[in-house]
DNA sequence: GCCGTTTTCGGCCCGACTGTTTTCAGTCG
């Protein structure tokens, strides 16, 4: 996708930061966020329009749309510039930890020159910020907890962010002469939900020119390693990528190593080993000659090792060998058998898109059926009603089977509320083809009262989804705490599915719990939740997941055809 | 800063919760 959007989109967001955290006019600072997700979510490259195209985005006025091209025309943008040079980077990093805002961040550049994460911890062990206005015990507590939140991500950054740089990487590279097979390994071709690094692997008789192209790329902006078959380089984002580059006829067993995961491969060696081969990333070898057995591709270094090809999404030794040992390895949803979204949104509430402009979008990933989903009273802010539920309805009913003979559901995302009621009363329920329920306030009732709360929203007859079921948020928030196996349960018996979020700072359910809950018989939905017709795409990172998680296609009510899907939709309730 | 007009200024997503205060500011969804 546009990567312009995105840097536009990062700038005008980080102006927004610096507006509040300066206590400069809220309101702008509102609008400036407002633009900045509009450009992030608009489906095409605005590098290429002018300040009139621009204009044409809602949200952009005549300020912005010239601060875009002064952008694109000098690389900077002067009034971000001013205000930087005011502020330093690490005040507006204060802000991403949880329950400090701006106005505490800049309390605590004012009053005691704090700038880093780092600063702030040894300020709050110090006692420091005891004399602070504003500034009490429980704030200390909560402000640690946030930066310990922050920690456990570590250094690792998220699948999509990682993919992107990857792919822009992938494709240089295979663009290099002589390049006979490039792609990505590692974590992030088996799709972990954050990943350290990137590999990037390449097959080719000679290496130089491959590690040139690495380093002379403009993302370079450091290089950590640079010899003959590896180089190592850090990217303007701060994310290392490893390339390997290796003969052609060791590009299977090269792909098979460097994709891991490290207790994967040791289980793979182990078998080597015992048959009397040896298995590195150069090829599978007889040990007593050191006779080269196979290594062209991953399928030949698999079948020679009595083993059926194992997809990567597989590959963490969560007894995927012994599966394939006994040709037990699951036939894996993929991206191609989703049929359609359950959960997404429009500009009724928070997303960018018009009903219009989702529905194309959708009908151009070639969905038979989609959902619109759109928030429902009890979130205030989206300021919901009847009467604008009902009109879209009527919007939806008009659309449907008009673009690519596309059908289209008009649903919900209902809030969950502490007692497990939701937003409408049964009867007004029963209009809709589709509820998704989810969490989106009270994340801290006792284990007890989440676990009843959750289990109530099951057996609510017209609840079909439960959404981005923990609603954790990688890096930010912890999951919501209840007896999972207990909820589990319930969706099985009730037939209320468990959504897999793609969103990739959610991705949840989570790869472990998609597993403990399949044991249940749970059913499963492969949901974008997409706000933009962009964020649509992102669907990819839910399927990835739900590999992670060995779902096949029959536990994937989104892969159903539509009669199947209908049936499900309606519950136990007899019609 | 943007928008949409009753075209040139007034409204802009609203309410709950938390922790700090002693009546409310800050953060979040």
């Amino acid at each position: 996708m546009a990567r312009p959007n995105e840097e536009v989109e990062a700038l005008l967001q980080e102006y927004a930061d610096l507006i509040a955290i300066t206590r400069g006019d809220a309101i702008k600072a509102r609008a400036y966020e407002k633009a900045a997700r509009a450009i992030g979510g608009y489906p095409s490259d605005v590098s290429h329009l002018d300040v009139k195209g621009l204009r044409d985005i809602p949200g952009v006025g005549k300020s912005i749309a010239e601060k875009v091209t002064e952008y694109f025309r000098t690389g900077r943008v002067s009034a971000v510039e001013e205000t930087r040079s005011r502020i330093p980077a690490g005040v507006r990093e204060l802000i991403t930890i949880p329950t400090l805002g701006p106005k505490k961040a800049m309390t605590l550049y004012q009053d005691l020159h704090i700038s880093s994460i780092d600063e702030l911890a040894d300020a709050i062990h110090a006692e420091k910020l005891r004399d602070l206005r504003g500034f009490g015990e429980k704030t200390e507590e909560n402000i640690l907890h946030g930066i310990a939140l922050m920690q456990q991500a570590g250094d690792r950054i998220l699948l999509n962010v990682a993919m992107d740089t990857a792919e822009d990487i992938v494709a240089e590279l295979s663009r290099t002469s002589g390049c006979e097979r490039c792609a990505y390994a590692g974590s992030l071709r088996r799709m972990k939900e954050t990943i350290g690094d990137i590999d990037v692997l390449v097959a080719a008789d000679r290496s130089a020119p491959f590690m040139a192209a690495l380093t002379g790329l403009p993302l370079t902006a450091e290089v950590i390693a640079h010899g003959g078959k590896k180089t190592s380089i850090r990217t303007t984002k701060g994310l290392q990528v490893d390339l390997r580059v290796v003969p052609p006829d060791s590009w299977g067993a090269g792909l098979q190593y460097f994709s891991g995961s490290k207790a994967h491969n040791i289980r793979t060696r182990t078998i080597a080993v015992r048959r009397g081969l040896k298995l590195s990333e150069y090829g599978l070898f007889d040990a007593e000659s050191g006779q080269q057995i196979a290594s062209r591709s991953e399928e030949e270094v698999y079948a020679r090792l009595d083993l059926p090809w194992i997809p990567p999404t597989l590959r963490e030794d969560r007894g995927e060998i012994e599966a394939g040992i006994k040709g037990e390895l699951p036939a894996l949803v993929t991206e191609r058998d989703i049929r359609g979204d359950l959960h997404t949104h429009t500009d009724l509430t928070d997303g960018l898109a018009p009903l219009e402009e989702m529905v194309r979008a959708a009908a151009a990933r070639g969905y038979a059926y989609y959902a619109i989903t759109d928030h429902a009273p009890n979130l205030y802010m989206q300021q919901m009603t009847d009467a604008k539920i009902l009109a879209q309805r009527e919007r939806v009913r008009e659309l449907d089977g008009k673009h690519r003979r596309m059908r289209l559901l008009h649903g919900t995302e209902l809030n969950i509320d502490p007692d497990g009621e939701v937003d409408w009363p049964q009867d007004f329920l029963e209009g809709f083809d589709i509820c998704v329920a989810s969490v989106h306030s009270h994340f801290n009732l006792s284990r007890k009262e989440m676990t009843r709360r959750l289990v109530r929203a099951c057996e609510n007859p017209h609840v079909n989804v439960i959404g981005h079921p923990t609603t954790r948020l990688i890096g930010k928030r912890q999951g919501i705490d209840a007896d999972w196996d207990e909820v589990f349960a319930v969706c099985a018996r009730t037939g209320t599915a468990l959504e897999v979020n793609a969103q990739p700072d959610r991705l949840d359910l989570c790869d472990e719990d998609i597993l403990s809950a399949k044991r249940y018989g749970v059913k499963f939905a492969i949901d974008t939740d997409a706000h933009s017709t962009v964020t649509l795409a992102h669907l990819r990172y839910g399927v990835g997941t739900a590999q992670r998680g060995w779902l096949t296609k029959d536990d994937v009510i989104n892969t159903w055809p539509l009669q199947r899907l209908r049936r499900f939709l309606r519950k136990e309730r007899t019609t």
